[in-house]
RNA sequence: UCCGGGGUAGCUCAAUCGGCAGAGCAGCGGACUGUUAAUCCGUUGGUUGUGAGUUCGAGUCUCACCCCCGGAG
């Protein structure tokens, strides 16, 4: 097991910036970790991700496991030496697809029908460990059991208890020392199951935890107050990585309330829908406004996209399906996403993060 | 000038025997959060080329005219 030690550098209110230590390198907090599920982030490559200045990339099990194989990645080289991406990786265990692909649960695990060819595969927690350890993430997640809300107390209950059962089965089976094992907290939008969750996890002694099952059809209150039940029960000194977050405000809920890390495929997902992500407000590209317009998609954003290109251009791109569209907005989206997080990790060091949220919150309204 | 084909939403086209004028695209709006999503959902547009006629009822049948395409001359 990687310690993956985590120092908390400057807090501000429960906010804080920090460093988080991974066999391939540091990783500064608060951060965005661009979504790779089947090893590449959507429409970009690896210098890509470099020029965005991203420093941890997530990708995910169940796909990779599928195509190409767990053993294929590694023996090209792990995740690192097959897809040339030389920072930290973390890799979800497959968890996520428990909630969005539906397979049968057993106490043994979930059993699915593979989404590329209809074959039936099964993930468990070792299962999923020994994939992961084949794949040679920095960071691998337990397997867990995740449920869309609403949802019974006792189904979320159920679900919260398995993955602890889980964690544990993962934590017997794990023994790379160059891999950290992070936990899950469940517990759904019920605040004495996500701190008895967090508790309960956090006495697993693991280096850092996941806070999952959120973004799953809750409102943003029941979602900060998760949050803040999860939190409250986390130890300080580890780092806190909000699963499948990714919406500005909701970044900035969470690192108001002590978050330190998230992922998401929203920047990627809407770049390809033709939504862009700006300081002043979120747009469609797509629409005939643009047609004429020589601006850049952010008059203040300094990316590569918004250097070079103008709104007229892009929206002709994305209108005639060239390929390119996806790319450019891509890295716009992720570039706006970062650096909402870059300026809340100065912001809590020089303490004005309150002020900064404000600030970004109130230029989108 | 003659022969043939055609004219229906912004565009390309459907519409059974004469029986409530539709679709795709475009346009507009919405959704999307540990990726089965370059996806999905919703929606505004009509004097059916013009004018008469037949009929309970015409995009459809009849007549005249206008316009477009092809062929002949």
């Amino acid at each position: 097991m990687h310690p993956a030690p985590f120092t908390v550098e400057a807090t501000d209110g429960a906010a804080r910036a920090g460093t988080l230590e991974l066999a391939h390198g540091a990783v500064p907090t608060p951060t965005f970790m661009p979504v790779g599920t089947r090893g590449v982030v959507k429409a970009l490559d690896t210098t890509d991700l470099e020029a965005l200045g991203a420093s941890m990339v997530l990708a995910n099990t169940y796909h990779l496991m599928l195509r190409p194989g767990g053993d294929v990645v590694e023996r090209l080289g792990g995740l690192h030496g097959f897809t040339g991406w030389s920072g930290p990786f973390l890799t979800d265990s497959g968890g996520y697809q428990v909630f969005s692909l539906e397979p049968t649960i057993t106490e043994a695990g979930a059993e699915f029908r593979s989404t590329y060819d209809g074959s039936t595969v099964h993930i468990g927690p070792e299962s999923s460990m020994a994939i992961q350890q084949a794949l040679g993430a920095d960071v691998a997640m337990a397997f867990d059991h995740l449920i869309g809300l609403p949802a019974p107390r006792e189904a979320v209950r159920e679900a919260m208890e398995r993955t602890l059962r889980w964690t544990e089965r993962a934590m017997a089976v794990h023994d790379r020392d160059d891999q950290a094992l992070f936990g899950i907290v469940q517990g759904g939008v019920d605040g004495e199951l996500r701190a008895e969750s967090a508790r309960r996890t956090a006495e697993l002694a693991l280096p850092g935890f996941g806070i999952g099952g959120l973004s799953v059809g809750e409102s943003a209150a029941e979602r900060n107050a998760a949050l803040d039940a999860c939190i409250a029960e986390l130890p300080a000194g580890k780092v806190r990585y909000v699963m499948g977050l990714g919406d500005t405000e909701g970044v900035l809920d969470a690192v108001a309330r002590g978050a330190d890390l998230f992922d998401c495929v929203w920047p990627t997902r809407l770049a390809r829908h033709g939504k862009v992500l700006t300081a002043a407000g979120d747009y469609n590209i797509r629409t005939l406004a643009n047609v004429e317009d020589g601006r850049p998609l952010d008059d203040d954003c300094g990316c590569l996209t918004c250097r070079r290109h103008s709104r007229a251009y892009l929206r002709h791109l994305h209108r005639t399906g060239e390929l390119t569209a996806h790319r450019l907005l891509s890295i716009h989206n992720l570039h706006y996403t970062l650096e909402v997080l870059r300026g809340a990790r100065v912001a809590i060091s020089e303490g004005r993060f309150d002020g900064f949220r404000a600030g970004v919150l109130a230029a989108r309204a």
